[in-house]
DNA sequence: TATATTAATGATATATTTTTCATATGAAGA
DNA sequence: TCTTCATATGAAAAATATATCATTAATATA
């Protein structure tokens, strides 16, 4: 990036927006939100491959939207409620406020 | 994407979270926080091209965290309140919560 | 210590997103 | 209608992010 747009507080918000911003670590909080797994069983769920799921979960542990317990020779991942929870509040409320009445939400790409 | 992860709230909060992952959409955001805009005054205030800024506004609008007026030839953009207002309030209490205290979130990417 | 289990890392090919530049559209006024 | 102003669009280049595959690290146990 030549032109720095993100300092401060949107720095902050772009890590936080872009580590939730793929369908996959989606996938993985969904799956977390269920019940707490290691990697190897996330894989699993989800029919992925192992090291997808780590790389993925970087990311996420890092902006502690998960969390990790090691577990001998595993680690349980499992979600940040108190952040997710609200952060999933406002999502909801802003799909049916906007998103359902409003086709352009929808709206393919192009 | 071959393999399909994202489907249903999934693909709705891809959306919303993918739209909002990017530092041009997060300055215009902060910037229309401040005042409602036309194109060219955000392209002048980000030091940016004009096209630039209809391209990013577009999903902006599209997911209707911006409001689009139209005045005249112009058109005014202003930001939804309603659903940023409570968003942000749910990063800062995240920041406050886990980022401050714990330099992980902070770290480098690589 | 050797082996098995669980998970993380690194390099790179692939895929996706973003910017850029040229051009088109639309609306207002001369 | 012609011109100007404000904005949007499209295509391609540039930048970034992601998945894959091979390998390494760490821990437990035989």
């Amino acid at each position: 990036m030549i032109n720095k747009v993100k300092k401060g507080i949107s720095e902050t918000c772009y890590r936080f927006f872009s580590t939730l911003a793929n369908p996959t670590r989606l996938a993985v909080l969904e799956s977390l939100m269920e019940n707490p797994m290691n990697v190897t069983q996330l894989a699993e769920t989800l029919g992925k491959e192992q090291s997808m799921m780590s790389h993925n979960l970087r990311p996420l542990v890092r902006c502690q939207f998960v969390n990790v317990e090691k577990k001998g020779r595993e680690r349980l991942y499992s979600v940040n409620r108190e952040t997710l929870d609200p952060l999933s509040k406002v999502i909801k409320k802003h799909v049916v406020n906007y998103c359902l009445s409003n086709l352009k939400c929808q709206e393919k790409e192009k």
